[in-house]
DNA sequence: GTAGGGTTAG
């Protein structure tokens, strides 16, 4: 990091015909020479994003903050801005967020807006909520792009009841929505199952002629509408959306999926496919092909029908004839659908097979058909995988005990019942009063 | 020349 006073004088040389923009111009604070060019490396820094080779940005960037003092004025607003953009979806991306806030804070950039929600998001990105908001609330005049940036780090970090919280004071605020912020609200009712909230949204949009409906929009509305339990609507949606993508039709798949309704969802996924056919014959410009995503609700439709057969083929036609890599994701989703069709070992064969490491969330689902099924041997080497992945998880317990109550093994529940009395916790359940609140149970109920 | 959005198992 360069020190401020060095960096300061760099910029008085005399030979490198710079120009300092204070502080208090920087909205538009750039810097300029006597031609009036645009620095090269800009250039190649967004030729660099628009590859999506993020490293090289900042292997670049980094290389121009090193470089000698006359060359150094190649950095502008500009180069932090496409840096900033280097860090969003990196896994460090909270730490090198810090790193260029601090230099956009001694540039005396700090208060452009663009690199105050870009800045925002990057510490978003990085889990980091504390620093998101610390951005948003130094922002001294915040429009809707900023409230949207915030509520959308929130509701993208698991957290939609604040997301919503938020969304409810912007509009206190009397800061007028557009179809983004309205969109993330959407996607945050979707998580929380906050029905009545969504319907407002809904009803808003209808009310404000002004606001502009665009693909992103409805897609938001049929998942809300899928996700909150009201599948006729989501459909009724679906079904007059023009010009659908793959959101829509994986929207409604997983919809469908969702509520059991595994008929429909693979009949869509077929459809899907059928106009895929018949735009690939006529060159259309709008193909819609089904990605990862669609697969998922394509296996879910399949598990949870208990169609096991279909499903193995939709898994094997992911990567034979659509060249998908499965992910985590649809393991899961394999492992389910063999355990819901009672093929336990072949569930257990299965993940010892992944090329992937298995989780303990994989190995519960097999253990809890193992309790389903009373299948006390196979249970057993489950429960010791468990034990190494997970040991403290009160739920395998559980499902031991009753594993040993369907076999008449007394002694051995009352061990395992005593055990879960010593360290179990509530469980709770979600009632919509308003807002969707978590309401805590006794953990009696549990057990 | 610059900033915000939708689909993902159990």
């Amino acid at each position: 990091m360069i020190h401020l006073k060095r960096f300061n004088s760099l910029l008085q040389r005399s030979e490198s015909k710079l120009v300092y923009v204070p502080m208090s111009m920087c909205h538009k604070a750039q810097f300029h020479n006597n031609n009036l060019k645009q620095p090269k490396p800009n250039q190649t820094l967004k030729k660099y994003l628009e590859c999506n080779n993020h490293a090289k940005v900042l292997l670049l960037f980094r290389t121009l903050l090193r470089k000698k003092p006359s060359t150094f004025n190649s950095i502008d607003s500009f180069s932090c801005l496409f840096a900033l953009k280097a860090c969003i979806n990196k896994k460090h991306s909270s730490i090198q967020g810090k790193q260029l806030h601090a230099l956009i804070m001694k540039l005396g950039y700090e208060s452009i807006i663009q690199l105050q929600t870009s800045l925002l998001k990057v510490y978003a990105e990085g889990g980091n909520l504390f620093d998101a908001h610390q951005v948003f609330e130094e922002i001294p005049t915040k429009n809707i792009i900023c409230w949207t940036s915030l509520i959308s780090a929130y509701v993208g970090n698991h957290q939609p009841n604040k997301g919503l919280e938020l969304f409810r004071l912007m509009l206190m605020n009397k800061v007028e929505p557009d179809q983004v912020v309205v969109t993330v609200a959407l996607s945050a009712c979707a998580d929380t199952g906050g029905l009545e909230m969504g319907e407002w949204i809904h009803d808003f949009v209808r009310r404000k002629h002004r606001m502009k409906t665009d693909l992103c929009l409805s897609n938001a509305l049929i998942n809300m509408y899928a996700k909150c339990g009201d599948i006729v609507n989501a459909r009724k949606l679906f079904d007059s959306t023009r010009n659908k993508d793959v959101t829509t039709w994986t929207s409604m798949i997983v919809g469908h999926a969702l509520h059991g309704q595994a008929h429909e969802a693979l009949q869509l996924f077929s459809q899907m496919n059928t106009r895929r056919d018949m735009t690939k014959s006529s060159s259309s410009n709008f193909i819609v092909c089904p990605n990862d995503v669609t697969f998922i609700g394509v296996l879910m439709a399949c598990s949870h029908a208990g169609l096991v057969e279909e499903g193995k083929r939709h898994f094997r036609s992911m990567t034979e004839e659509y060249g998908i890599e499965p992910r985590e994701p649809h393991f899961g989703c394999m492992v389910d659908l063999l355990c819901r069709g009672g093929h336990l070992r072949d569930a257990y064969d299965f993940i010892m097979q992944m090329p992937t490491d298995s989780n303990a969330v994989i190995w519960r689902t097999l253990l809890g058909a193992c309790s389903l099924h009373g299948d006390l041997e196979l249970a057993t080497e489950v429960r010791h995988k468990l034990l190494n992945l997970d040991p403290g998880y009160v739920g395998d317990s559980v499902a031991m005990s009753n594993i040993y109550a369907g076999r008449d093994m007394w002694n051995k529940k009352i061990i395992v019942r005593n055990q879960i009395k010593q360290s179990r916790t509530p469980g709770y359940s979600s009632i919509e009063a308003g807002k969707v609140v978590g309401q805590c149970i006794t953990s009696n109920d549990n057990i």
